[in-house]
DNA sequence: TAAAATAACACAATCGTTTGCATAACTTAA
DNA sequence: TTAAGTTATGCAAACGATTGTGTTATTTTA
C-alpha cells in the first residue's frame, strides 16, 4: 500500500488553470500590484492588542484588566464594562502561549500512533479529536511509522511541548518502554489504546480480540462450516496471541480438538500471505471458511484463493479495519467490529478523567483498563 | 459511513482479561499497594530542572547558562563544560512553552480538514505530518466535519495557540471566508489544499480534476466506448465544475457533441445516487461506461446497476479516494490518482517556504498556486 | 607604558498573563 | 465618631528562557 504514495506526481507550478478563480493574480511568478498594495493595507492592522495596552488606555492596571476580562467579582461594574468594551473594540485576543506558560497547562493532548493512512487509526484519532474538541482540548499528533526511534522522538517533542496528556498506540517494533517513564516527572499521563505495551501500571483501552474471534468461529460453525482455518498475524504481536486464544476457546467450548495446521501465522506481507494461503489450501482436509487477521489480509487471501482455482467457494470472516470491505469481490460473511472510533473516544474520555482527578491530587493511582467487547457484524449480500 | 460509528459498543470496566499482562494489578477498582508505593518513588524525581537552578548551583548568572547551552562564543570553555555537564546530570530539558512565548514561534502547524476518517484526508495529513516532522515542526489538527461554525472555532483556537502556519481544506458548507483574514494580523500564513475557497491572494495546492476527467474520457473512448456517462457531484462544488469542464474538453477535442443528459449531478447521498443511476440507465442510448465522482459514489452506482439488472456490463472509471477500490466486486478499469499524500506533503513544503521567506521580510507577496496533474492508473484484473 | 582590543561574564529587561497581597476609599455598625 | 468591614483597585512577583548592554579583568597593539 505504501509504495503507491511514492509514485512521482507531476507538479505544475504557476500558470494557473483558467478555471481557478478568474479574479485572481493569474501569474504566481510575477507580482500582482493589486495584491501588494492590499498586503500593505493589511500591514496597518497588524498590531496585536495586549492587556497592558487596554490598561494604559483606560489608565488602570493590567491586573484589573485581566480580572475584568475574567469577570472577577472584585472588579466594579463600571470598570468591567469599560474594559470589556474596549477589549472588543481593539479586538483583544489573549495570547495563549503566554497563558500556557504561566499556567503550566496547554490544553493540548499529544497523540502518537503508527500510521494515519491506516483506516483503523485515522478513525480512532477522529474519535479522539471529537472528544478533545468538545472539551476544549486540541490534538497534537505524530505518526511513528512503526519505528521505535521515531516514537521516542515524538514523545520527546510532545514532552517539551508540555502536552497535558498523551494517547499512544505503540509501534510494532517498540520493545523498550523506558521512554514512557520520563513522562512521570512532568506529570504527563499516558493512555494507551489498541496496541498496548506489556508493562505494569498503565491506563489503556483495547478491544477484546479473543472474544471477537470466538464470536467469528461460533458463527461459522452455526452456519454449517466444519473446518475453519485462520490466517493470523505474527505471534510476537499481542493481537495475534489473542486471536489464537479466542480460536482455541471456541473450539474447547464446542469440545472440538484444536488442529494447529489450520492456524497459520503470517508476517502480513502480501507475498507471505500468498504462501500461507497456498499452504492452507493444500491440506488434506481443506477449510471451507477462513478467519483472517484483518481486512487487508483478507483481500490478499481472496486473491490467492482465486489464483489457486481450488474450485470450492470459501467463506471469510475478518476484522473490520476497512470501511468498505463488504463491497469487495468476495465479501466476508461477517466482520468483527473493533469500534475504532469508540476506542479513540474512550481513550480521550479516560484522559479527561485523569486530568480532572489530578487537580484533587489524590495520592492513590488507579489504572484504567477498559476492554471493549467487539461485535460480530453480519453482512447481507449485495 | 458515519452512522456506523455510533453503534453502541459494549464496555467492560475493570476485571482485566487474564490474557492482559499477568504481572499487573488485575483489578482496576481497588488499589494495588505496589503501584502506589512505586508512584511515591516517582514523586521524588518529579523536580524539573530550570536554567536558574543550574546557574545557582554553579554560582553564575542564568544568561551565562543559556549561552553556554547554546554554545555561544562569548562563554569560556571551562564554564561551558561545567554548565553542559551539570545540565546533563540534572537532566535539564528546556521548557518549550517558555521559549515559544519568548520567541513568538511555536514550530507548530495547524491543520484543519473536514474528516479524518475519509481516506483522502487521512492520507493527506499523513503527508503533511511526515514533512512537518522532518523539519522539526509538529502538527496540531482538527476536523471541521464540514461545518462552517466548527471550522471557525478551530481557526480561532489555532490562532490563539499561535501556530506558525495553517494548512486547510475547507468545509463543503463554508461560504464565508472572512475568518481567514483575521490570520493576517498574526502573520499566520494559510495554505489551502484540495478544497480551495474562491478568494484572491491565497496559496494552494490542488489536483487538476479537469485534466483528470479528460484522461478518463479519452481512455474509455480508446478502448471502444462510444457512450460515456458521468455521475458528478453537486454543482456548487468546485470539484464538480472541474470534472464537467474536463468532460466537455475531451468531447470538444474529439469533435463530439456534448449531450447533457449523460452527465448527472448527485448530492452524493446513496439514495440520490441510486436515483440518478436509474435515470442514466433509462436513457434511450445507454452509456456503456460511467465516470463516477469518486470511489464512494462508484460503489453505490455499482450496487444500483446490479439491482437494475440491465444485463449489459458497464465499465467504470473513478477517482481514487479509496486505496482498495480495485479490490471491489466490479472494479473500475482505471482510477484517476489524486496523489493525496503528495498534496499534503507539498502543502507543507510550501508552508516551510513561506515561513523561511518571512524572515527576510520581503515586501512583496507571491502566492503559491500548485496544480498537481493527476495520473490515470489502469487496473489489471484480479 | 598607555591606549585599545578582546574575552568572559553579569545585569536587567522582555515576552503577556495571572494572582497574592497591599492599599485606598467608602460604607456600615457600635 | 471611630473601629471594623467592604469594595475596588494597584503593585509587584512569578512563569523560564533569551538577549542587548554594561562591566570587569586580561591581553594585545602602538
Amino acid at each position: 500500500m505504501k509504495q503507491d504514495r511514492n509514485k512521482s506526481a507531476t507538479f505544475k507550478k504557476g500558470k494557473t488553470n483558467t478555471l481557478f478563480h478568474a479574479n485572481v493574480c493569474t501569474d504566481s511568478a510575477s507580482v500582482c500590484v493589486k495584491c501588494v498594495s492590499l498586503n500593505k493595507l493589511y500591514q496597518l492592522e497588524k498590531h496585536i492588542t495586549t492587556i497592558k495596552e487596554i490598561a494604559k488606555q483606560l489608565n488602570i492596571s493590567p491586573s484589573t484588566v485581566s480580572r475584568a476580562l475574567h469577570d472577577h467579582k472584585s472588579i466594579g461594574l463600571r470598570t468591567k464594562a469599560n474594559v470589556q468594551k474596549l477589549a472588543k473594540e481593539l479586538n483583544y485576543e489573549p495570547n495563549q502561549t503566554a497563558i500556557f506558560f504561566q499556567q503550566r497547562k496547554t490544553f493540548t493532548i499529544g497523540v502518537i500512533l503508527p500510521e494515519l493512512s491506516e483506516s483503523f487509526f485515522s478513525t480512532a484519532i477522529s474519535g479522539i479529536e471529537d472528544c478533545a474538541n468538545n472539551n476544549n482540548y486540541t490534538v497534537l499528533m505524530g505518526q511513528s511509522h512503526d519505528l521505535e526511534e521515531r516514537e521516542k522522538q515524538l514523545l520527546e517533542s510532545m514532552k517539551n511541548h508540555r502536552v497535558d496528556g498523551l494517547i499512544v498506540s505503540i509501534s510494532k517494533n517498540t520493545t523498550n518502554y523506558e521512554h514512557f517513564d520520563s513522562l512521570r516527572k512532568y506529570d504527563i499521563p499516558v493512555v494507551f489504546f489498541d496496541r498496548i505495551p506489556n508493562m505494569p501500571n498503565i491506563h489503556y483501552v483495547a478491544c477484546n480480540m479473543a472474544s471477537g474471534t470466538t464470536l467469528a468461529y461460533n458463527y461459522l460453525r452455526k452456519i454449517g462450516h466444519k473446518t475453519i482455518g485462520m490466517i493470523n498475524g505474527p505471534m510476537n504481536l499481542f493481537a495475534s496471541k489473542e486471536r489464537l486464544e479466542g480460536y482455541k476457546t471456541a473450539m474447547s467450548k464446542a469440545r472440538l480438538k484444536y488442529d494447529p495446521s489450520l492456524v497459520i501465522s503470517s508476517d502480513l506481507s502480501p507475498d507471505n500471505i500468498y504462501k500461507v494461503t497456498e499452504k492452507l489450501l493444500s491440506l488434506k482436509i481443506k477449510p471451507t471458511a477462513i478467519i483472517t487477521f484483518n481486512d487487508y489480509v483478507m483481500l490478499d487471501v481472496v486473491k490467492a484463493v482465486k489464483k489457486s482455482k481450488s474450485g470450492k467457494k470459501i467463506s471469510f470472516v475478518s476484522y473490520a479495519n476497512l470501511p468498505i470491505s463488504h463491497y469487495s469481490a468476495n465479501p466476508p460473511l461477517a466482520s468483527v467490529e473493533q469500534f475504532s472510533y469508540q476506542q479513540g473516544h474512550k481513550a480521550m474520555e479516560i484522559m479527561l478523567d485523569i486530568l480532572n482527578k489530578e487537580k484533587k491530587d489524590t495520592e492513590e493511582s488507579i489504572f484504567y483498563k477498559i476492554i471493549i467487547e467487539p461485535k460480530l457484524v453480519l453482512h447481507t449480500k449485495l
